[in-house]
Parts: structure tokens; sequence; C-alpha cells
DNA sequence: CGGGTTTGACCAGCGC
DNA sequence: GCGCTGGTCAAACCCG
């Protein structure tokens, strides 16, 4: 749904950047012309003829013109003549180039009607296929039967393993079948997917473990779903147990097949036993795992009864000095503005996860560790009430845990502190323009892969957001186009021996417009985690905006600060994520998605108050 | 006294 | 089947 909506809104961007372009090209002709007509003027009605008047007032002031005179006017006329053919020349080339231009977007048309088409026709096929998949398993199971929607619909890491089995070499087969006609169809408009197939073949590592394989990857969705169903309280082996006990009744819930949830993993160099993300923890269980002597600590979200989310929390055993916080599940109460940037960020991660199983990205990835290069903030939160300055390179890596899907995001690397300088902003929409984005940490960035410690590195180096604290101002002219720009296809090799993906590009300087529109064409088709990332933010943003934040009145004055920002007001009804984004996307100028994570330290589980933990970061 | 933490025990999944 | 490991429970304990 969401995704249908990212489509639309992708397709109205384009469509809104050939418009723009049409009107420029217009504009530019409508320019023209009147240059011909001024100049024409000037060569007609102007300079001309007032040359000719001055030339014949000379000649009636002075009555006998003498051979020097004679000879000035020739030279005048020669040099309206040479003047006259410049100007020709001038208007000859320009209009050459507006030809071109018109080419230029007649083909982008063409293009955008393929891939329109090419998606329809892929999505298409993946329904068929799910479809099959369905069938060959209902004889297996017929037990499962009432699983059947949910497998449809989108589970924010949620699958059963007969799926995954099935699906997974039937869809990723089909997947790479189509990914292979949308490149040839696109041409030389490669995204380096197929080296990234080519290595994934090459490759016999497994892919990342729970590949939910929904067409479907929306936040809301995967929010929805698993506030609903899948990541209800108790947990599974309660409700195991509840089954057990004798509840036979329980029918609605039972025949769960090993649920199994998207995990985010967070690494951040932390001194505090915690990071301090704005939710209230409460530790449940300690453990000492293997192979780390450090203890993991188990926690819940206390924030509201029932809420499925739980987080372990480990130091790193290589470098004590890491902290690593892994989230699981979503969160069913509204949330404070700082714990909505770790939510926020974590759910796109997650979603992100999902996501990237259902197309193109499924067959993209590396088979090994493939990760996503996300950036961080250039604005230091504060950790343990010190400065935490966040590297420019965040990794993140899908990996696979016995059994869960997780995908690390990894804030421990060496900043590169000229880099994020150099990032294209985010920009969606006029009425965003110099709006911080509060809540969300998640961005992309054009961060080298040297950056991640894992083999297979799958770099979306794509600058999606660069949130500078500057108020708005740096590259943020470069925006959308040039975000999108930089999720370009410029493979790279580095980051190991494992095969590299990269998308990776910093966008220093606006592209072509050419290239603008081809990579955006090659970003939407190819990517669709940049659906689910962007869904994430526009939804996180909405939900925040149409729910009151959890701690109440200083997060609402904020809120209100941010609602007069984005010139929205507060009492508007939250709109739809489509919305949302279609008017995101109709519009060109900047919304900052502005990575705040709230890593400031606590001393406690227990997080301090969101608000003390906010002000801190400001 | 209530809420949070600690810690030993239990259970399930997985690999051999 | 058995052992290992991760995840969770729940009683005991601690603290404000």
């Amino acid at each position: 749904m969401i995704k249908g909506d990212s489509k639309q809104l992708a397709s109205m961007y384009m469509k809104e950047e050939m418009i723009k372009g049409e009107r420029q090209l217009g504009t530019h002709e409508d320019r023209l012309k009147d240059e011909v007509i001024k100049d024409g003027d000037k060569i007609s009605d102007g300079n001309f003829f007032k040359s000719l008047q001055n030339i014949s007032s000379t000649k009636e002031e002075v009555c006998s013109p003498g051979p020097i005179e004679r000879s000035c006017m020739d030279s005048s006329l020669l040099n309206m003549k040479a003047q006259n053919k410049g100007q020709d020349d001038k208007l000859e080339s320009t209009r050459a180039e507006m030809g071109e231009v018109r080419e230029e977007n007649e083909r982008l048309k063409t293009l955008l009607s393929r891939i329109s088409h090419d998606y329809r026709s892929l999505q298409t096929h993946f329904y068929d296929v799910l479809q099959q998949g369905r069938a060959k398993k209902l004889p297996d199971s017929p037990a499962t039967d009432i699983e059947e929607p949910e497998f449809v619909s989108l589970r924010l890491g949620t699958s059963t393993s007969k799926c995954k089995k099935e699906d997974k070499s039937t869809t990723s087969s089909e997947v790479k079948g189509s990914t292979e006609d949308f490149l040839k169809i696109k041409g030389g408009l490669s995204l380096g997917l197929s080296d990234c197939r080519v290595d994934a073949n090459n490759s016999e590592k497994v892919q990342p473990d729970v590949m939910t394989l929904s067409p479907e990857g929306s936040f809301e969705d995967a929010r929805d779903d698993t506030a609903e169903t899948t990541e209800q309280w108790p947990p599974s082996k309660m409700l195991k147990n509840l089954r057990s006990v004798g509840a036979e009744a329980e029918d609605d819930i039972a025949p769960q097949p090993q649920v199994k949830k998207a995990r985010v993993s967070v690494r951040a160099r932390c001194d505090a036993p915690t990071m301090n993300d704005g939710c209230q923890w409460r530790k449940y269980g300690q453990k000492i795992a293997k192979g780390n002597p450090c203890p993991r600590a188990y926690y819940r979200c206390t924030v509201a009864a029932g809420c499925p989310v739980r987080k372990q929390v480990q130091r790193c055993a290589d470098d004590m000095s890491i902290l690593i916080t892994t989230y699981e599940g979503t969160h069913n109460h509204p949330l404070s503005v700082s714990a909505t940037a770790m939510a926020s960020t974590t759910s796109a991660a997650a979603s992100m996860l999902i996501s990237g199983s259902s197309s193109t990205s499924l067959a993209a990835y590396p088979a090994a560790s493939p990760a996503l290069t996300f950036d961080a903030s250039s604005k230091p939160p504060l950790i343990g009430g010190r400065p935490f300055f966040l590297p420019t390179a965040a990794a993140a890596a899908i990996t696979s845990t016995p059994s869960y899907p997780t995908i690390t995001l990894d804030l421990t690397s060496p900043a590169a502190a000229a880099a994020t300088s150099s990032h294209a902003a985010f920009s969606l929409s006029n009425r965003f323009s110099h709006t911080r984005y509060p809540s969300t940490g998640f961005t992309f960035s054009g961060s080298g892969p040297s950056t991640a410690p894992w083999p297979g590195y799958l770099s979306y180096g794509a600058s999606l957001s660069a949130h500078p604290y500057n108020g708005g101002g740096g590259k943020s002219s470069s925006s959308f186009e040039a975000a999108l720009s930089s999720i370009n296809g410029s493979r790279q090799q580095g980051g190991g021996s494992a095969p590299l993906y990269q998308m990776q590009q910093k966008a220093a300087a606006p592209p072509p417009p050419s290239v603008i529109t081809d990579t955006i064409a090659k970003a939407i088709t190819a990517d669709p985690s940049f659906h689910t990332a962007l869904a994430a933010a526009i939804t996180s943003y909405v939900g925040k905006k149409g729910s009151p934040p959890a701690t109440g009145g200083e997060d609402s004055k904020v809120g209100l600060k941010w609602g007069e920002h984005l010139g929205l007001g507060l009492t508007h009804s939250s709109p739809s994520t489509a919305t949302m984004a279609a008017v995101a996307a109709s519009s060109s100028s900047q919304m900052f998605l502005q990575p705040s994570l709230g890593l400031s330290g606590s001393t406690t589980s227990a997080s301090t108050s969101p608000v003390a933990n906010r002000e801190q970061a400001h």
C-alpha cells in the first residue's frame, strides 16, 4: 500500500519534474522568443534605425559627407551585420539546445512509462509467484490456513519458515529474472544490480535469514500488523504456555508458526551502561552470552503496558567501549520525540530489512553480510553528558542470527567530518523548507565502505539526508534530486574481499538534469528500501503530528515549533502517508531528516526523562 | 511499599 | 537423544 504510494510519489515526483522541465522549457522558449523579438527590435527598430537616423541626421547636419564619414557609415553597417549574425548564431544554438532538451524530455517520458509498466508487470508476476508458493504450501500445512492472509500482508520481520524456504528459491530467481529484464529495458542505466546478482550467485553463503517476501514494505503496515498480531504481548512463548494451560479457545492466536521478528541492532560508543533512547525500559533478565565476557541484559519497554518492544544491551567483546543495543518489535504507544528518533530509525531500518527482501534488493544483496551504510549526525548528541560525535559513516549490516534477521546500524566508525558537510540534503517540500526533521535518525549517506567492519558490504551511500544543523543551509539546494542522484549505481570494490554493492556518490555538485531523472528512475525502481525509508520517515513524522507526544507539555511545545516550521500547524488531521508523500513530491525544496538518535547516556537502565534528554541534546 | 534489578531456573531451538 | 545456547520467568533483593 505504502509502497504503492511511494511509487505514486515517485511517479508524481517524476511527472512533476517533467512538468517542471517542460515549464522550464516553455519558459526558456518564451525567453528565447522574447530575446528574438527583443533582438529583432534591437536590430530592426533599435540600433540599426537609430544608426541610420544618426547617419541621416549626420547626413542632414553635414550636408556633404566626405569620404571619411561614408567609410564610417560602411563600417557601422558591417558591425550591425556582424552583430546580427552573432545573434542569429546564438539563437540557432539555443534552439538546438532546446531541441535536445525536448528530446531528452521525451526519452525520459518513454523511460518512465517503461519503468512503470515494468514495475507493474513485475508486481503482478510477484503476486503470482507468491500465490503459487501458497498453493504449494497448502497441502502441507492445512493448519496454517489462518496465517495465509498474514503471509501476504507485511510483517515486520515475521515470517513462517515455510514461506521463507519456498519463496527463497522461487521468488529470488523470479526477481533476478525481472531484474535482468529491467536492466535490459533500461539499457545502459545499470545500477550494478546485475553485478550484485552475480555476486550473490557466486557466493554460497546464506541470505539474511528471514526476509518477509511482501510487496508491501510499509512501515505503517508493519507497525499495525506487528502491534495487532505478531508482536502482541505476552510473547509467543507465553502464548504457548497459555495455550498449553488449557486455552483451546485461543485458536485465533494459536497457530503462530515460528514468529520471527526483525531486529535492529545499534552499535555506538557509549560509556554508560545503556543508551538513553527516550523510552523507559525494565530489565527482565541478564545472561552471559557465549564468547563475550560481558553479560547481555534484556530490557522490556515499560512506557505502556503491553508494549511488545524489547531490547538487548551488550558490550562488544572486541571493544568494550562499544555498546550494542538490539531492538525488537514496534511500540504500540505514542512516543516522545527523543524516543521517536530511535524508534523511527530502527523501524525504518527494520522496514528496510524487510522490504529489502521483496524485490530487486533480494537479488542484489550479496549473500554474505550485506550492509547498508547510514550516515550519522553532524551534531553531537550527548552521552554521559558529553558530546557524542556520531560518526560520519555509520554502517548498517544485515546479518542473520540463527532465528532473527538483524540489521545493524554501526555508529562507531571514525568520522570524516568533511564528508557530512558535502552531503546533499534530502529535501521534500517547500513547506518543509529549513525544517529539521527531529524524529528520524535514519539517514543514508555517501560514506565509504572502509568504515564497515564487515565483508560483503552493501553501501547505500545515498545521502538521503544530510540534516545539516546549520539551519537548513549548506547544500540544501541540491535537494532531493542530488540525494537521489547519489543513489547511483557506481559500483566500487572495497570493504573487504567480499563483493561490494555500492551505490555511493557524494552529491557535491548538482548533476545534470538528465542524470537526475535517470537516477530517480533508477532509485525508485531499483530500491524498494528507499520507498520504505521514505515512507517510514514521513509516516513517523505524520504519526508524531497526529498523536500527542507521550511526555506531554515540553514535547508539545516542540511539536508546535516544528509544526510552525512546517507551516502545517498542529490541528491538521494526519494526512495519509501518500498525501504527505505527494505533497512532498509536488514541490522541490527542503525537509531535513535529522538524525537525532537520542544517544545520551544514562547511568541506570531506566532511561532518563526524554525531555531532559532532548534538552541535553539541544 | 512499590517499582526496578538480580539471579538461578526453566524452556525451546538448534546442531551434532 | 543429548548438550549447548539464547531467551524468559519469577522469586528474592534493593532502593527511594
